[in-house]
Parts: C-alpha cells; sequence; structure tokens
DNA sequence: GCCGTTTTCGGCCCGACTGTTTTCAGTCG
C-alpha cells in the first residue's frame, strides 16, 4: 500500500465527509494530510514501520489520521470511508464530477431521491425533477445535463503539448483585439504540468468587453460556462475548458501569480502574508491595518515584499520551495538555479527509418542540429522488437559503419552510435555485449513483460544497470500518460544502484511519457544520480519535445550540472560511463 | 482534525460568478 493508494482513500473519506455535512476544517484536515502524503518521498508504510519513528511527525499528520493510516496499513481499508460510503452511496463521489453540483447539492438530491448511477440522475434532470428541489433550477437541470455529456466527450485532462498548442493558438486570436499588450497561459501549464485540465489565459490591456466579445465568436468554442465582467469560461468542441480573465494592466504581477498556483502554493503564500501583516490576492498584497496597497504590478515584488526570492513557476507546488526562497538576514536563498532549454547540447534517444522512426540518420541529425544541437546519438530499437524491425548484431555494426561515413558529410554536428536495447525479462540485454561495446551511447529500455511483480521487476533492472555497456535506463517506468500506469518497482533501490554504477536515468521527453516525472527526478537529485534528457523522436518534428522534458527537469528542481547533455560532446563522453 | 513568532484554545485563504433568492448560498478556481 503506496502513499498515493492511502491518500486516494483519504481523499474519499473527505469527499463523502463534505456531502455528509461535516465541519468544513476538519475536511480541509484530511485534505492537507493526503497532500502531505503525496508529496513526501518516503513511503508512510516504512515511517510506521520503523521503531522509534511516528506518522504523527509527518507536519499535516496527528493523532486522528495516523490513526486511519495506520488502518488503511493494516486492513487495505478504512471503517469510517466504508460506513460513509454505505449511508451515501459510490456514485456521490461521481457526481463532484458534475460541474454546478457540490457537496451541498449532492446531498439535496441523494436526500430526495435514489440516485443509482450518473445516467439515473441524467434521466432526474431531463425529465424536470430535479428543478423543485431546494436552492435549485431550470437552468442547474440544463447545466447538469451538459457537464454529463461533456464528460463522455472529454474524461479529464489533456497531455501538456496539446494544450500547450491550443494556449498558443488562443492566444494569437485574443491578440487580434486593439490595445492588448499580452496574453498569458498561466495555471498548470505555465507551472509545467505533464497534463492539463484547463486552459487559464490572461489579458492584459484593450476593452475588457471587447476581449470578451471576440473570445466569444472564436469558431472552437462549444458551449458558454460563465460570461462575466472579469471573466469569460467556455468549453472548446474539443472538450476542454478555457478561462480567460481580462486584467488591469497595473495588477498584472499579483493576477500571473494568484491564477499561476498551484493552489497549495498560493495558500501557503497567503498565509505567509497573513502572519506578516498582509492581506495577498489577484489585485495585489495589500497591508492589513490601513488596507494600503504595496506590490502589485510583478510578480518579483510580491515575493520580495514577502522576503522571498523570485520563485520559478515550476517550483509552486509547495513542496519545500518557500522555505529555500526565505532571504533571511545575511543568507541567500537556497532556491536552485533552474536548468534552461537553452542549456541542453544533445539528444540521446530517437530513432531512424532502420528501425521504426519516419526518417533517416541524415535527415534526423540536420533537423537537430537547425535546432541548436551540438550532438545526437541514433538509438534504434534492438532485435527483439520485431515489431519495430529491430536491429540484431549484424544490422548495428553495419549501421555504425554507416554513421562514422556520414559523420564526414553532416556538417554542424556530431553524431553519436547509439542503440535502444531492450532489457529482457530476467535483465539481461538484447544485444551482445561485443557489439554494444562499440556504441558510444547504450539506453536500455523496457518494452515487454511489463507485468512482473515488483520484486522481480526490480530484479531485472538493478541487474541490467550491472551490464558494464549500459549507460542509461530510458523511459524508467514504462508509463504512457492516461493510458499505462508506470510498472511497479523498487524506485529507491533502482536509483541508488544506479549512481554506484555510474548509470544515469533518462527523462524521456515524449508528452505521452514523461518519464521520469517530476516528483522522480528530484528523488534523483537527493540521491545523487545523473540525468539526461531526451526526446525519442520517432519523427523530425518530435525533436521540439525537448522542451517538455526540460519542463519536468525544472519541476524537479534540477540545474545545469544535474543532467549531462548539457556538457560539450567531449566532456559529455567523458562524463558518460564507459564501457569494461 | 491540525497547529502554535497572536496560541494547548481558537483559529483555519480569498474573491468572482451564477442562480435562486428577495439579500445570499453554493460552486469554482
Amino acid at each position: 500500500m503506496d502513499n498515493h493508494k492511502i491518500a486516494q482513500i483519504l481523499t474519499e473519506t473527505a469527499d463523502l465527509m463534505e456531502i455528509d455535512g461535516a465541519d468544513g476544517f476538519r475536511i480541509r484536515s484530511y485534505r492537507n494530510a493526503c497532500q502531505a502524503l503525496e508529496t513526501m518521498t518516503e513511503q508512510a508504510a516504512d515511517i510506521a514501520a520503523t521503531e522509534g519513528r511516528k506518522l504523527i511527525d509527518v507536519p499535516s499528520i496527528g493523532k486522528s489520521i495516523a490513526a486511519h493510516i495506520e488502518e488503511i496499513l493494516r486492513t487495505g481499508e478504512l471503517s469510517v470511508h466504508k460506513e460513509l460510503l454505505k449511508k451515501l452511496s459510490p456514485v456521490a463521489l461521481e457526481m463532484l464530477k458534475i460541474q454546478g453540483l457540490g457537496p451541498k447539492g449532492i446531498a439535496t438530491v441523494l436526500s430526495h431521491f435514489k440516485v443509482p448511477s450518473l445516467g439515473e440522475l441524467e434521466t432526474l434532470a431531463r425529465q424536470g425533477k430535479l428543478r423543485d428541489l431546494p436552492r435549485m433550477g431550470e437552468k442547474l437541470e440544463q447545466k447538469i445535463i451538459r457537464s454529463l455529456e461533456s464528460l463522455q466527450l472529454t474524461a479529464g485532462r489533456r497531455l501538456i503539448d496539446v494544450a500547450d498548442h491550443l494556449a498558443v493558438e488562443l492566444a494569437d486570436y485574443l491578440k487580434q483585439v486593439p490595445d492588448v499588450k499580452s496574453v498569458t497561459a498561466a495555471g498548470s501549464l505555465r507551472r509545467g504540468c505533464e497534463t492539463v485540465g484547463d486552459i487559464d489565459l490572461l489579458v492584459s490591456g484593450g476593452d475588457a468587453k471587447d476581449v470578451a466579445t471576440h473570445f466569444l465568436k472564436h469558431p472552437q468554442i462549444a458551449d458558454v460556462i460563465a460570461h462575466g465582467e472579469n471573466k469569460v469560461s467556455v468549453h472548446l468542441k474539443e472538450g476542454i475548458q478555457v478561462d480567460v480573465r481580462m486584467l488591469e494592466e497595473s495588477c498584472h504581477g499579483a493576477a500571473l501569480q494568484y491564477f499561476t498556483g498551484s493552489k497549495l502554493h498560493n495558500v501557503a503564500l497567503r498565509d505567509r502574508a497573513k502572519r506578516m501583516g498582509y492581506k495577498l490576492n489577484e489585485y495585489g498584497l495589500f497591508r492589513i491595518h490601513d488596507e494600503q496597497l504595496v506590490a502589485a504590478a510583478t510578480e518579483e515584488e510580491i515575493y520580495s515584499t514577502l522576503g522571498l526570492a523570485y520563485i520559478e513557476p515550476e517550483l509552486r507546488e509547495n513542496t519545500g520551495e518557500l522555505d529555500a526562497a526565505e532571504v533571511a538576514e545575511g543568507r541567500p536563498a537556497q532556491l536552485p538555479h533552474l536548468l534552461r532549454i537553452d542549456d541542453m547540447r544533445g539528444d540521446l534517444h530517437m530513432h531512424s527509418t532502420a528501425s521504426d522512426g519516419k526518417f533517416s540518420i541524415t535527415e534526423m541529425a540536420e533537423a537537430a542540429r537547425d535546432r541548436g544541437l551540438e550532438y545526437v546519438a541514433i538509438t534504434d530499437h534492438s532485435k527483439s522488437l520485431a515489431m519495430a524491425n529491430g536491429l540484431n548484431e549484424k544490422r548495428l555494426l553495419e549501421q555504425i559503419n554507416q554513421i562514422r561515413s556520414l559523420a564526414k558529410q553532416v556538417e554542424g554536428i556530431r553524431i553519436l552510435c547509439g542503440t535502444e536495447v531492450d532489457i529482457l525479462a530476467d535483465g539481461s540485454l538484447d544485444l551482445e555485449d561485443d557489439a554494444l561495446a562499440e556504441l558510444d551511447v547504450v539506453v536500455g529500455s523496457i518494452h515487454s513483460h511489463m507485468n512482473q511483480p515488483a520484486e522481480q521487476m526490480t530484479e531485472r533492472i538493478l541487474k541490467a544497470i550491472e551490464n558494464p555497456n549500459l549507460c542509461i535506463i530510458g523511459h524508467p517506468t514504462g508509463r504512457l500518460q492516461l493510458r499505462r500506469d508506470p510498472f511497479p518497482f523498487d524506485m529507491e533501490a533502482v536509483l541508488k544502484h544506479a549512481k554506484r554504477h555510474g548509470v544515469a536515468m533518462e527523462i524521456n521527453s515524449f508528452p505521452d511519457r514523461l518519464d521520469l516525472r517530476d516528483t522522480h527526478v528530484r528523488m534523483c537529485k537527493e540521491i545523487g544520480v545523473k540525468l539526461v534528457i531526451s526526446t525519442d523522436s520517432h519523427h523530425t518534428r518530435h525533436l521540439g519535445h525537448m522542451k517538455y522534458g526540460v519542463l519536468t527537469a525544472r519541476r524537479g528542481w534540477l540545474e545545469k550540472s544535474d543532467v549531462l547533455n548539457t556538457l560539450p560532446a567531449e566532456k559529455f563522453l567523458a562524463a558518460l560511463r564507459k564501457s569494461g
């Protein structure tokens, strides 16, 4: 039972308590405890099992919730959770996803009707039976029906590249309005989150009415959720929600800070402001005693007035960044100097037509060069991945010769010889050591037998790391976002083993993967494992995904010196583990 | 239910928008 699963049960308990009408502050305590569980690097199970250590020593976890966690660890269930589910029905939790229906509304519905499923709720709404309930009406019925329809259509979050492209397109569209100075994407997109639930656009300059009118004419809008003086919210036909906010330029910084979030970062920041005698909202930072505005134009001055160094958006998750940003007397902030996209000099994972890529080695190398890279490694698949036309030893040696002769023809970029060799079920590599020893870069990845038990999977990866030819573990957890869960293994054991053997971990920049993810990246940094950031390109346009890998690295607090492929080619090769 | 530079009791982030009300509760971010 890992922290995430414990947090899921506690979150559901908090949701159910809310519908049940429990005290709001008590519910918040449950949610704070869940956040603590989700962000701590240690497992609650380990703490509970260690002599002399206690769960209540974790901030936000007190006597009562510690007992709940222990019950979950012991039995896999929580009795309070079970009782509430029985009392309110499991549909209550699903109903929370419906826009316009909150805990109070759900309680009202459930107290008047038996609702065995969301389908039944839709029937009630269509029959007009909800409108007579207290504080409900015809409009809410329609909203519930629309929300149920769009839930079926979209069911959740988008990959970062999809949201990124939509945001750029909408921003360009909004800039057509006269006098609009800037359109900035805030929210999870600005923080570089791996998936995005909705798009938040902040519009500065221009007449608010004109902006709203123009936006509502956009051909991709499916329905309008809200349309006020300062804000327009819509669903696009594609399913995603977009919020457009019209701002006064004078409080641009305050709004940017506020709408960038994360929610937890902002709660902590406002709490700090309050302790220092200020009030912080989207219009600025105000002194409490005389309501005097003290900062609003830029994010920097807000943080600075609160005694903090500027905190990059990717760090704003309330996972230690406020402490690190503290500028105490005589002590500078402890924040990392985050890696930048311009720091990247090489790309160490890409495919050519030799396996399942769409472009030749020359085309891939030239496209990478045109993007400003100094070196690439061609890493086609190995033979056991027959579906992808993986290379055997003979074809690989031929490819090495081909690359060496190409090196003289392709100017302005160095092409390294590599492979993405399969880590087989028993932890051995899919190519002979003699062939691997000829290469500059050996990336080892798992593409098969992903349903092994965690212990076996851990052993498999540890064994692969022990092969002296292996340099990098590719997409280490095998997850495909929104489609396939990571395969289970002991991440900490693997990272410690990798550090001992000088093997680097990959941040695979492909938006579907982003693997390792941000929290694992931060673990690498804490343990001292080096990382590389690669695109896993199968097409020249995939080379642009590097920026998503860099965002993930930044969310993992990485600096330039933590990432091997920020080094020039010769230094990179020297730093990469060499065979033998 | 948690927590302590105001504290072991009494607080706990803040404002916009909507729709149902007849002055505001509920939802959302």
